[in-house]
DNA sequence: TCTGGGGTCCTAGGACCC
DNA sequence: TCTGGGGTCCTAGGACCC
């Protein structure tokens, strides 16, 4: 018995998903692939989407290509453009944002929209509102969307996966108890293994049972505070505003694994020296410096050894970044462990600009930009990988990549 | 699920202080 | 000093998402 609260359902939120985002932009962009099973991912061995022609062959993200080849022989494979896709993005952001003010990037194929008491602006109900968006995405772009329309993100997001692909599901005040009857808690946007666990075990199975279930009790049994958001959204209060503020990154990550594992510390070193360039290389691309580096190390049974470095001062330089990574390395390096990975984290990210200034000490840096500027636009014109640190050298080569120009800096030898 | 990569947010608990 | 209470700040790690 949920007492309806009247104030509830004030909000009308729009969720757009692209279906099969990556390969269906791959079949928008070249004709010759439409209808046709394929797959992207090619240039990591996993697959991170699958067409729907390939999906209905039972070929889905997360597989890995040679398992998906058995599947489907005729299977089209291709390596990740994200270029394009991250164009499309955009394309599909501004075109919902010539419909609704008030528009949320929630990620590469998603976006929510607040249509609010748009319906006196159009004319139109909300779901015809949502159909109009829908059908300019679909023309426009060459693919289609789920879309999902409800009085909180939660609700929307749920209604757009309901009827996918290509559909549209409306939530309302009249058939929302009906609509999360149907629905597992463990499918809830929010829910993950966790707590749904924990939900099961107090014998909570379906998103009905969830909003019935009395506050109090939940509390009691020590659910998460954002699980209690959760609910308060399927009730159909907004929590979570759709907030249009385009985010700067808060953390930028780089890590990547090696096979076969290795405790070889000069190759591992120059494996997370190879991480910190590409790192770097994201952090000026936002125009942003990290006041703060953490680097770790991921052992073969999975444990991670790491270690934060808070910089004197902030840089989006790697050669500044290996200074101190080549002072702290043995911190976390133990011999005779084999190791699969390496990666680093830069936090406490700030602005490039209006941090320049005043004394030496930043004139010694600003050369260092110059230097890495350059490295951008050399990596523009031949590719990245064009120019790399010379302790980066090894990571190259085990990855296979021919790096045209030796960028030795004295800062850095080679690691030992 | 014998386990890829890039993110965000929350929380428990320690350090430190009064 | 086996020892009361309370506050804040920070960090590591968990949980979740695409």
């Amino acid at each position: 018995m949920t007492s309806f609260n009247p104030k509830a359902f004030e909000r009308t939120i729009l969720h757009f998903d692209g279906d099969s985002f990556f390969a269906s932009v791959e079949q928008a962009l070249d004709y010759r692939l439409k209808g046709k099973p394929l797959v992207t991912g090619g240039e990591r061995g996993v697959i991170t989407s699958a067409s729907i022609e390939a999906k209905i062959m039972g070929v889905n993200r997360g597989l890995t290509l040679k398992a998906a080849k058995e599947i489907c022989p005729k299977l089209i494979i291709l390596p990740g453009d994200y270029l394009s896709y991250s164009l499309f993005a955009r394309r599909m952001y501004s075109i919902v944002r010539e419909f609704v003010p008030l528009v949320e990037e929630y990620s590469i194929d998603e976006c929510f929209a607040d249509i609010t008491g748009l319906e006196y602006r159009y004319g139109r109900s909300s779901e015809e509102i949502a159909l109009m968006i829908k059908e300019k995405l679909e023309t426009s772009l060459g693919l289609t969307f789920g879309v999902g329309l409800g009085p909180t993100k939660v609700l929307a997001k749920v209604a757009s996966k309901y009827r996918k692909p290509g559909g549209f599901t409306a939530v309302t005040k009249e058939n929302y108890r009906d609509f999360l009857k149907h629905l597992p808690v463990i499918k809830i946007w929010g829910i993950g293994p966790s707590a749904g666990l924990q939900l099961g075990r107090l014998g909570i199975h379906t998103a009905l049972e969830f909003i019935e279930s009395r506050e109090d009790f939940l509390q009691a049994q020590g659910l998460s505070r954002p699980c209690q958001e959760l609910r308060l959204e399927l009730l159909g209060h907004s929590i979570k505003p759709v907030s249009e503020m385009a985010r700067t990154p808060k953390s930028i990550i780089k890590s990547r694994t090696f096979s076969p594992p290795s405790d070889e510390r000069a190759f591992i070193f120059s494996k997370l020296s190879k991480n910190i360039e590409t790192a770097c290389i994201s952090l000026r691309r936002e125009r942003l410096k990290a006041k703060e580096v953490y680097f770790y190390l991921k052992t073969q049974n999975f444990t991670y050894q790491g270690f934060p470095i808070s910089l004197p001062v902030p840089t989006a330089s790697p050669l500044e970044i290996m200074r101190w990574v080549k002072i702290y390395f043995d911190e976390v390096y133990r011999s005779k462990i084999l190791y699969r990975a390496t990666g680093v984290v830069l936090r406490q990210l700030l602005p490039q600009i209006g941090q320049l200034g005043l004394f030496e000490e930043d004139k010694k840096r600003d050369r260092s930009e110059e230097v890495f500027e350059t490295v951008d636009r050399l990596a523009q014109k031949f590719g990245e990988g064009a120019v790399c640190l010379g302790s980066s050298l090894r990571a190259r080569k085990h990855a296979g990549a021919k790096p045209m120009k030796r960028l030795d800096l004295p800062l850095l030898g080679t690691a030992r």
